[in-house]
DNA sequence: AAATTAAATTCAGTTGTCGAATTAAAAAAC
DNA sequence: GTTTTTTAATTCGACAACTGAATTTAATTT
């Protein structure tokens, strides 16, 4: 049989072509699982709705419904008013909220921020927790954070039991996979076991992931970017950090750690960044950058230390009121900012920038000059121009994202356990 | 049956969470394709490597690999020597190289190069075309095209009903989804539909892409990027050009064009690009760029207009014997080289990144003083730093990155065709 | 020749999905 | 007030894509 086949021996090994290593985590959805997310998004929908927005058949329709209503996860809603007349009346599907619960909270220098949310995503409750803004250990941020969960429970009337798990968001370096921090400013220890450590204490899972990717996910599961598959998220605080969503999933780079836009150079040799770099990005507009400017331009002596935030709101008022230095000062940091922005754009072509953060309210950085001198500084040949949007977003937003986060994983965890 | 279910007229709408939008083309690649895939890519395997790199269990194996080998996808290769001593011998199993056959061309201002390969991606026939350096209309490029392929068919001693398809890559803004150009400084017009002309010129399938991208694919394909899920590729030439991959695939952004690194802003107001911008970072680096610093440094008068390519070799040589002026023009080059690689590092966090062009001769670019300066201007809490590759591959490289566009649409339908 | 070893095949069984035929529940037509 | 029409949902047979256990094949070693 192998007679006349080419032999081996004497023609060389062929070189191969194509990439060796498998794709990653090409996760085929479940039908069952896409069935139950469309029903999510949707808030309510018929299997009519689903067969079409899905394109599955009517049968395959009728037995995954059934099986996720068996399983808890969905239900008929009854009674529903109708609105095309004829035919035999469709029946609501929705998530059953009441099947599991999460938590979802965001860790920050001086304030963190909680909520409950139900399997629907509905928030039942929220907390807030001020604390000494300094370096802890990972001990006393732990109790900080059962001290949250304690308040959300006791708002919601649930029980730790009924907490199926639980998303972080805070600052720094931190590795989502492993669950763990490299290097945070909350806390006084680098590379700590966070994930560990939490369910050692609390029994339940934890989801960790840096501050930048808990609000993008919040857009891209509660905000502007539901409608969108690909967006970019920007959000300037203490610093400047980025998320980016590429055909729906958090994109998180190849090492798994976030993107740093803050630390991308927009200037040789430029302004002194906090890494101690010098151009970065953020060293023009980050919290820390204006106030030095303003101390400057404020005549106020390095000794007479206000409070940053107060000065940055002095900084304000007097550009407002026509301090011609202290409008400089924003109006430079609008042009560096609308030169991050138009980086982002050249390098991603994302079709939804959205900008993001506490900063929003010096409106001088969010002026419409900003956004077209961020067109001018984009190619638009062809293509439409990026659209921009700008959200004033309370602190909740960044907890809601962390619940996100949860919620993917327990709503896996609950479909693939059918069957 | 629903009497106690909630009733949905007092409760208002759930409004939903998550995503809104499918996500895009989640090819779940059929375990067919990827034995194929595997195969190709080891250049030549067993059934039993097959089971062990992918996975699969051996009835699966023996199923799809009779399939493949029944499509003449595949075929058993004979008579190879043993390593393993007991046991019934493997059989190594390879891609049949003659059951397709497919073109690469790379369309350049002044060059053209095309390349013909086999099914296993193996160079059959290569060829070159040299052509004057000024806007064409597509007739006249369709020309030139034709005038490729009869020299790589003749080479190669194969017909046009061999060719499966083709690919080709060119400068400029292109739609790889459609098929057509908006705007490139080959063609005269804007606009062009290019893969429905040549269809309808040859009668065969067109895949079209930028040049970027193209040379991407051909790291992807036959690089260094063969042993990387995600990398970026940067290009230095007339322009400055990136492609990226993201878990084995071809990135081309959220609109399906090309990923804009030259026109990404590396300092406020600053150098004058040929896009009519200032600050772009093409407009540091580029040939033009380096070439109008050459004509000041050198003091050329700009009237004796030497050709910009006799220019710069005579710069480099200056640079070379000692000539401070010219040094310093390659050594602010390097420098914003490093902010752009930098800047693509801090977004991306790829794990690769792969250097390549023309210009690969002036070393100065590409001295490790530049790669260091780059270092420097990264944050690398935690990570590894981003491994750097340089690749001075000749003009066939582009044209070889066409075909794996090319085969991977044939592979795709050739499987899909099976059964 | 018998035992051992590894590769490959066979085959029964599961899962996930589709599509055609059918049933269900309402409004509209007669 | 039945019959028709219309739309939603279900049932059920078929099939493709796999898996896994048992078996066969082809070599080496004892």
């Amino acid at each position: 049989m192998l007679a006349n086949l080419p032999t081996g021996d004497d023609s060389a090994l062929p070189a191969g072509c194509g990439p060796l290593l498998p794709q990653g985590a090409s996760s085929p959805k479940t039908l069952r699982q896409q069935i139950f997310e469309h029903v999510r998004a949707a808030g309510r929908a018929t299997r009519t709705d689903v067969i079409r927005a899905l394109g599955v058949s009517a049968g395959s329709a009728t037995t995954l419904t059934g099986d996720l209503i068996a399983a808890g996860l969905l239900r008929e809603v009854a009674g529903l008013p109708r609105e095309t007349g004829r035919g035999r009346p469709a029946v609501a599907l929705e998530v059953v909220p009441e099947r599991h619960h999460v938590i979802g909270i965001k860790l920050s220098d001086d304030t963190h921020s909680a909520v409950l949310t139900d399997f629907a995503g509905n928030t039942l409750a929220d907390a807030t927790l001020h604390t000494p803004s300094q370096p802890k250990s990972l001990d006393v941020i732990l109790t900080e954070v059962a001290d949250l969960m304690d308040q959300l429970m006791t708002a919601a009337g649930k029980s730790a039991a009924e907490i199926a798990a639980v998303g972080i968001g805070l600052s720094g370096i931190v590795d989502h996979q492993s669950g763990t921090v490299p290097w945070s400013p909350l806390l006084a220890t680098r590379d700590v076991d966070f994930a560990a450590a939490f369910q050692a204490k609390f029994g339940m899972p934890l989801y960790l992931d840096n501050d930048a990717n808990m609000l993008t996910l919040a857009e891209l599961w509660f905000g502007a970017g539901r409608s969108k598959t690909d967006f970019a998220v920007v959000t300037i605080e203490h610093g400047v950090g980025m998320g980016l969503v590429i055909d729906n999933r958090l994109y998180r780079g190849a090492r798994g750690m976030g993107l740093e836009l803050g630390h991308t150079k927009v200037q040789l040799d430029g302004a002194l960044c906090r890494c101690g770099q010098r151009g970065c990005l953020e060293a023009y507009l980050a919290d820390y950058a204006l106030a030095r400017e303003a101390a400057t331009a404020l005549h106020h002596l390095p000794q007479e230390h206000q409070s940053p935030n107060a000065l940055l709101d002095d900084l304000f008022t007097q550009a407002k009121s026509g301090n011609t230095a202290a409008q400089m000062i924003f109006r430079r940091a609008g042009r560096y900012l609308s030169v991050g922005l138009a980086n982002v754009i050249q390098l991603f072509d994302p079709a939804l920038i959205i900008i993001s953060g506490e900063r929003m309210q010096y409106d001088y950085l969010y002026a419409q000059e900003v956004l077209e001198e961020m067109h001018h500084l984009t190619l638009n040949d062809g293509r439409s121009p990026c659209q921009v949007e700008t959200h004033a977003w309370g602190d909740l937003v960044w907890a809601r994202g962390a619940t996100a986060l949860a919620l993917t994983a327990v709503t896996d965890t609950a479909i693939a356990a059918i069957s």
